[in-house]
DNA sequence: CGCACGGGCGACCAGCGGACGGTGAGCAC
DNA sequence: GTGCTCACCGTCCGCTGGTCGCCCGTGCG
């Protein structure tokens, strides 16, 4: 389970040494930009310079054990107790070495990693799916809206409860697009009822 | 109950209209500064060109009641949704027309408010007392810092938990020297207990 | 009336949550 | 080697929560 740690830190380096980095001091010690990610099945490991969608998951759980950290130092130190993952988090795992996690990756895939936590059904079935397609992981991205949105719909579209209820998910902001695809899709549920109760609640015919 | 809201509407006005706000349109038809607070029993009105602690209270009632509008709008909205009084309910009060509602205002008193809700008892007594010492305001808001901590310390001094314990003290943020006194009392305390327990854990005798 | 007191609240600040798109890594050919 | 696709994350922005102290309302002698 932590073969991905080993991943990030004994990758290969220096490939381009001549080209970049002209005068001051040293650098460059560092990967600068992590592998970007491609869709992968649960427990495959990414081909090329690549990083699984399993690697992206572990970030979230990372990042939830940072969280833990500083709400523990402030609590000690009878400070303001963070709840959710704050800049101050992030600071916090850079400070700590951890310095693949940045905020607007995270932000980016929250609704992925809420996918996974909610329905790991759906989610492993997109994942392949897209993998068989040969999608890239943009197009996988967007496809992660909806089912989270018709998870939503079990709770009245109140996303704000779908993420509260589940405590890894708790701890992520909800994303603005989320929170707007579920409020339209609220709006269409209720017209649609109400259309339907027009014509008297019975089976749903067309009716203008 | 609502006869504080009279008395912050139909008061005087035109004292002194002849020293200030010379040249340029019309204005000065309202209000600009609210009388200062002093100390007062419950039901008690005050005298002269003041107001008294129950109208102080109710102030926190009505920021209560516009959160609980803005929450109603931001759930209509699909927006994000406070469980705070936050800039935005300041906002929203002072568009209703409540202008007299001001956020360094009401942070200001928030102890003495939790005081009021934690503990009625003490903090009756509390105002009495202060009252008949003719004691000024400032006086008195410092004096209720102390009771609010004796309450924290029987949930281990975790005065977050304190503040949500009570659903109309829950929407206001812990203020910072509330939290940094409880923090101490809380050192205060596991020292004493250490060293009582270093001499046996006996009746407290004085030990060096 | 004029002065001294004291507190109301305008206005400021560091840092927040949130967003975007230019580099430049990466792979296919 | 070459080109061109696409996504990582540096960096920005409108505000937030939090605070301070100036200005002036107020009561007293």
């Amino acid at each position: 389970n932590m073969v991905w740690m080993d991943d990030v830190d004994d990758d290969d380096e220096g490939e381009e040494d001549d080209d970049q980095n002209g005068g001051g001091g040293g650098g460059g010690n560092e990967r600068q930009r992590e592998h970007p990610f491609i869709v992968t099945e649960p427990g495959e490991v990414a081909r090329g310079k690549k990083n699984g969608l399993d690697y992206l998951f572990y970030l979230y759980e990372q990042c939830r054990e940072f969280l833990i950290q500083v709400q523990k130092i402030a609590k000690e130190r009878g400070e303001k107790c963070p709840t959710k993952v704050t800049n101050q988090v992030f600071r916090y795992a850079k400070a700590a070495g951890a310095n693949y996690i940045n905020k607007p990756k995270m932000r980016h895939y929250v609704h992925c990693y809420a996918l996974h936590c909610l329905d790991e059904a759906a989610s492993i079935a997109l994942r392949r799916s897209f993998k068989e397609r040969r999608e890239n992981v943009g197009a996988w991205r967007q496809a992660c809206y909806n089912p989270v949105v018709v998870v939503a719909a079990a709770y009245g579209w109140d996303i704000d409860a779908v993420f509260n209820s589940h405590p890894r998910l708790s701890i992520w902001y909800v994303p603005t697009k989320l929170r707007q695809l579920c409020h339209v899709e609220r709006s269409n549920a209720a017209a649609a009822a109400a259309s339907s109760s027009v014509t008297g609640g019975g089976p749903d015919h067309l009716s203008f």
